[in-house]
RNA sequence: GUGGCUAUGGUGUAAUGGUAACACUAGAGCUUGUGGAGCUCUCGUCACGGGUUCGAUCCCCGUUAGCCACCCCA
């Protein structure tokens, strides 16, 4: 009995009524990229593992335990993990997320003798192997931007409004709100984190387990808990924004200026603190105006000022963002938007017999070398079987070749709507083709 | 990774301890070269594997997948 085959698990096909509503989600989102003048870059699926690592976070979930490893199927798993094992040549993974791939290329590829701050977008595949759930696959799509080379909160301000404008453009902007909120730098973190594990120390017996650990690796993740009991002491905690250093706290104030000027809805959210080690200053999400699920979040992003020179570049401010597009999807569909119609094409070719059919795959090149968009039920049975057809295609015109007309080197044109019916030479059909489609 | 719910033709649904009903879609046809209506027919080894039973799509276990909450993040 053969095994049924199946997508593996979290992974999805697309298909073409999905693909509409993904191709309107890039479009706008290429669009709006294009016109803040961002150039397009194109990173490989697989990186180094020791690449994410480094970025995200030794400790983070995604690089614990949320990447695929890629090795050659003739390597067993063990020979491949033991072949270049000091950290530099390690293990090959698929891309968990973009940024760091992008940053790569920035150093690699020397941009920082471009013209600052160079504006980089994408649109590709993310992998995280993680339960699958509505809105999180192991394969989602992402399409973000980075800006690299600028430190000034202008640009804080301007990366949330290029993804605000892509989710506007979507229709969206009614009900989404921004959420921000910083997290200090290099300066200040190390002070807050520490301030914000005292506090915590204190109670740390009202905690929830997964908060006991987190006292030890990532206190600041505390604030994001939504166990009741962590949730209380993290509101007696001291306000984040008050434990700022003053260049950031400044940074911090500027940004919201110039939100304000922008006239974006935004709302402070102390306890947003991203899950990504390499962000500094302002973190940012935007997701759906009132709900409490945390899968409405559809774009997240921030400030990454020290990542730059930790992968050995000089220093180098920079910010970006990524939009979860099947969580977009997800939301665009739920609305009501004209419905696009399926593809339908201007002519519908019916032959009737073996010399027909020759003579209706040249006219099909013909026509589709001059962009006209051609259908035909090639190995179809009975002319009224080829009718139906084309009926249901919707074409306006159907182009029908039986024996007799391959035998003349003629057509019969056929219009669907009223039936009248023109018999002309093949070698005019192009010609007759486009005026009735003109007359449309 | 933890807990829970679910799984019936291509799609959406129904019923039942004795091998499945309905709607839509799709394909074939309703006499030979003309469509849109109507009619007929076709398409499920009831996710997979095992168990209980005289007998299981229905009960039990496992697997796989989806969904929900947690976790994580986009």
């Amino acid at each position: 009995m053969p095994k049924k085959i199946q997508t593996v698990r979290g992974m999805t096909d697309i298909l073409p009524r999905q693909q509409v509503f993904f191709e309107r989600v890039f479009q706008a989102f290429r669009v709006t990229a294009r016109a803040f003048g961002f150039e397009q870059i194109e990173t490989p699926l697989v990186e180094e593992a020791g690449l994410f690592a480094r970025a995200i976070g030794e400790g983070s979930d995604i690089v614990t335990k949320q990447m695929f490893a890629v090795s050659r199927l003739a390597d067993s798993p063990r020979q491949a993990r033991t072949k270049g094992t000091d950290d530099e040549k390690g293990e090959l993974v698929l891309r968990p997320e973009a940024t760091a791939s992008v940053v790569r290329a920035y150093i690699e590829h020397g941009m920082h003798t471009w013209p600052q701050p160079v504006k980089l977008s994408y649109i590709g595949p993310m992998f995280r192997y993680e339960r699958p759930q509505a809105g999180r696959y192991r394969q989602f799509w992402q399409a973000g931007v980075e800006i690299i080379g600028e430190g000034d909160a202008s640009i804080d301000a301007l990366t949330m409004l290029v993804g605000w404008q892509t989710l506007e453009k979507l229709g969206l902007g009614e009900q989404l709100v921004i959420s921000v909120n910083s997290v200090g730098d290099k300066a200040c973190r190390p002070r807050i984190r520490k301030q914000l594990a005292a506090h915590f120390e204190k109670h740390a017996d009202a905690l929830c387990e997964d908060c006991q650990e987190r006292l030890k690796t990532n206190p600041l993740r505390i604030l994001d808990c939504k166990q009741d009991s962590c949730r209380k002491i993290a509101e007696s905690a001291p306000e984040l924004i008050d434990l700022l250093c003053e260049d950031c706290r400044a940074h911090f104030r500027m940004t919201l200026e110039y939100l304000d000027e922008l006239g974006l809805p935004y709302e402070l959210s102390q306890r947003l603190v991203r899950g990504l080690d390499y962000y500094t200053r302002t973190v940012f999400e935007i997701g759906a105006l009132n709900d409490e699920a945390r899968q409405s979040s559809l774009l997240g992003g921030g400030r990454y000022d020290t990542l730059i020179e930790e992968y050995g570049g000089r220093p180098t401010p920079a910010s970006g963002f990524a939009i979860g597009v099947e969580r977009v999807v997800e939301l665009i569909k739920t609305k009501k938007m004209p419905s696009v119609q399926p593809l339908t094409p201007q002519v519908f070719l019916i032959q009737l017999s073996e010399g027909a059919r020759k003579a209706a795959l040249r006219v099909a090149r013909t026509l589709t070398k001059n962009d006209i968009q051609v259908s035909s039920g090639m190995t179809k049975g009975s002319l009224k079987a080829q009718l139906r057809s084309a009926d249901r295609s919707k074409a306006p015109i159907s182009l029908i070749i039986g024996q007799r007309e391959a035998f003349d080197a003629t057509a019969i044109v056929r219009e669907m709507d009223d039936g009248s019916q023109e018999t002309v030479a093949q070698s005019a059909i192009l010609e007759t083709i486009r005026k009735r489609l003109s007359q449309k």
